[in-house]
DNA sequence: AATTTGCCCAACCGCAGTACG
DNA sequence: TCGTACTGCGGTTGGGCAAAT
């Protein structure tokens, strides 16, 4: 009789030598040996018989789990890199949870790991979201952020060498639009209010667990593009992309409880049209949106509105 | 110091698509 | 064509651990 014990309660299994009773939970260091031994030896593939020729009592699904997500070289293992970071947040936004498809974007990370970092911000922001304070302002400043950010993306894809945001300045108030000048984005009144909203949640958040102001809304960060460099995301690594996680109102009710989120009328209040088609670039100002696009996630907030 | 809370992550589950006899 | 097994994917769960209380 052996007995097999992590440090999982539930995975204690007794079992004998004859016992065929699959084991569960965690794995152990000589099952990751066997696994991976046999794979080196024999190649992926036909996880079953895997399982039983490397002797191994898991189940196939088990097996190819533990290879992809942990065992395989390739693996990369560490936190994401805010390049990292923004390249999934836009291709969620593109793909939505798509996460196998994401994945295969960045080298030797995995699905599970990609949904698992979203899921945390999706639970951030639903919490930042309950918040009585936020309830009328964040999720709209957060989503007209999100389509300007598309707009820039079409902006610079059909015209590049005018849309050099790096390059551009446009002249800025000296406050409230502070955030918004490296990109040149104007400085509505809604940004305006978002960033006297966001000094706001400094004092209501910062002395409890709540989301702090590096979690806050800062569209400077979440307009950038794609395709920047990497000393052009430093900044990012102060700032946690958990508002980015604008899927939140995909969250399940009974989970999150976002009952009282009323969207709709907050899209009232804040005479936020949707959906709008198209993206258009003020010709005033080349870098100032018209900004509501046409976005998956416009279809997502109508189907949000309708629950 | 003990307890609670929240985050992170590995692993499991259920379902859908595909391959194969 | 049908049934079964296998594979892959997305959703969910629960334990470990650190920070907060």
């Amino acid at each position: 009789m052996r007995l097999a014990m992590s440090s999982s309660s539930k995975s204690i299994i007794c079992y004998s030598e004859e016992d065929t009773e699959l084991r569960r939970g965690p794995w152990s260091i000589e099952e990751d040996d066997l696994l991976g031994n046999y794979i080196a030896n024999h190649g992926e593939g036909r996880w079953n018989l895997v399982a039983i020729r490397a002797g191994l009592r898991r189940t196939g699904k088990s097996c190819r789990l533990r290879w992809l997500n942990y065992l395989k070289p390739d693996v990369k293992r560490g936190n994401l890199t805010s390049e990292e970071q923004l390249l999934i947040f836009e291709l969620h936004s593109k793909w939505g949870n798509r996460w196998s498809k994401i994945a295969q974007q960045l080298p030797g990370r995995t699905d599970n790991e990609i949904k698992n970092y979203w899921r945390t911000r999706i639970q951030k922001q639903a919490r930042y979201m309950k918040s009585e304070t936020q309830r009328t302002t964040g999720f709209v400043e957060f989503f007209k952020g999100l389509q300007m950010t598309r707009c820039l993306h079409k902006a610079q894809e059909s015209s590049p060498s005018a849309m050099s945001l790096q390059d551009q300045e446009i002249p800025m108030p000296s406050d409230g639009g502070s955030h918004y000048s490296s990109f040149g984005i104007e400085a509505t009144p809604e940004t305006q209010h978002l960033n006297q909203h966001e000094q706001n949640s400094d004092s209501e958040h910062n002395n409890g667990s709540s989301i702090s102001n590096s979690e806050s809304v800062n569209i400077q960060y979440m307009t950038k593009p794609l395709g920047c460099t990497t000393n052009q995301f430093q900044a990012l690594d102060n700032y946690d992309f958990g508002i980015c996680s604008y899927d939140g109102y995909n969250i399940e009710k009974s989970v999150y409880d976002m009952d009282s989120f009323n969207l709709a009328a907050t899209m009232d209040a804040q005479n936020l049209e949707l959906p709008v088609i198209g993206c258009q670039i003020s010709e005033t100002n080349p870098l100032y949106m018209e900004s509501e696009c046409s976005t998956r996630s416009n279809d997502e907030l109508w189907q949000f509105m309708n629950i």
